[in-house]
DNA sequence: GGATAATTGTAAAAAAAATCACAAAATAAT
DNA sequence: ATTATTTTGTGATTTTTTTTACAATTATCC
């Protein structure tokens, strides 16, 4: 049974919020917790922990480390899992120096930029290449993911190096809605603009929903 | 007849495509274009239009500054709007650098930070206060919007302060799940190891579509 | 100017997702 | 030990969203 796509949105936000449990100490959670604490029903979490097969225990909730083990193998979060950025401005390298990647089985094994003079100067401790090495570089490393920081009209064809080179997943932080010519790749778009407008749409249109 | 979300989602992103199509000089978009760009079907497209009235041309598609105009109004994007920004560390920074957020119709008039010390040394052209300052600053400048940039410990702090302000709706970056305690907030969690996870869930589990 | 092609708008159907309702099971309380 | 309480799991229902299908309209081509 096909797991619907807004579960796996939800599941990976429950992924984050029982390591955050976790480390507070925490044993179990019921799914009420859990779906105020997500802002949905708790029907609405029971019924997407059913896609893991049986999880809870009737009467005391889930165990925490036992879901947050269900859902990694699940969702394929036990695996660790080869990254890059490409744009290494500043935007690119504040979030290098902040995200905690690799404890989080994210390994960010290359760094692109145009801007070759740049490589040079930047004290960073991954591997920095040209943006025209993305193809070869991607295939022989075997990198899945890509974190894009850069501005608007070189991401469509930084884009299409990733896809030709094998990426999988494109995380695209550029103001330009980014589409994929391959279907097999799955990209993101996140653009400050696009979030504060579509909350300035939610709360101009007031709808009463959380 | 109230707009779906996943509507309002779309056309947020419509939105920016026009934006970027209108200043390459290009006239007219047909709901085939727009789809392909966007990665949905065209019929997706021309049902979420409808919402708006009476837009395209038989024949000839749709007009690109119209359609433009007639999305700005509807969904409210023809009003500046003022926002500030919570955490002033490298991330936050490097943002408010970047992005064109006044042209966009988004004010920054505000920013805080806990450690007052950093407030001083910053070259940032807007007003910096202290984070207990929050609730007075957002009620006082009538601020709409927040980004959080800052780390998981205290967002959830800054949070209750921004709705005590009044905020109307938060972009949050920082990697701890927020939900809001009161419903008319609206709150949008962005965060990279968690779209990192949802795009390795979707390959993962690899489903055929876009 | 008539034929052909492109494109919209929408009613109806289908599919997907969320919600409800409640029995069953475990725990906690007395 | 018995009762009251909590909480899960799931089939049925409802709601929401997407897709289909096609008539109607406009543009384009010869």
């Amino acid at each position: 049974m096909a797991i619907p796509r807004p579960t796996i949105s939800r599941l990976c936000k429950l992924y984050s919020l029982l390591e955050e449990m976790n480390e507070r100490g925490q044993l179990t959670l019921s799914s009420n917790d859990i779906g105020k604490r997500l802002g949905v029903g708790s029907h609405n979490i029971r019924k997407d922990l059913t896609y893991l097969g049986e999880t809870g225990t009737t009467g005391s909730g889930y165990d925490i480390k036992t879901l947050k083990e269900q859902i990694s193998r699940c969702l394929g979060f036990d695996r660790k899992r080869k990254a890059c950025i490409v744009g290494l401005d500043k935007t690119g390298t504040a979030i290098l120096s902040n995200d905690m990647f690799f404890s989080k089985n994210f390994d960010i094994v290359a760094g692109f930029d145009s801007n070759i003079n740049r490589l040079e100067t930047l004290k960073i401790d991954i591997p920095l290449y040209p943006t025209y090495d993305i193809p070869v570089v991607i295939r022989r490393e075997r990198i899945e993911l890509a974190l894009l920081t850069l501005s608007g009209e070189t991401a469509q064809i930084v884009t299409e190096k990733l896809i030709d080179g094998g990426i999988k997943g494109i995380v695209n932080f550029s103001p330009v809605v980014l589409s994929s010519s391959d279907s097999s790749v799955y990209i993101s778009n996140v653009d400050i603009i696009n979030e504060f407008r579509f909350l300035s749409a939610l709360f101009t249109l007031d709808r009463g929903e959380a």
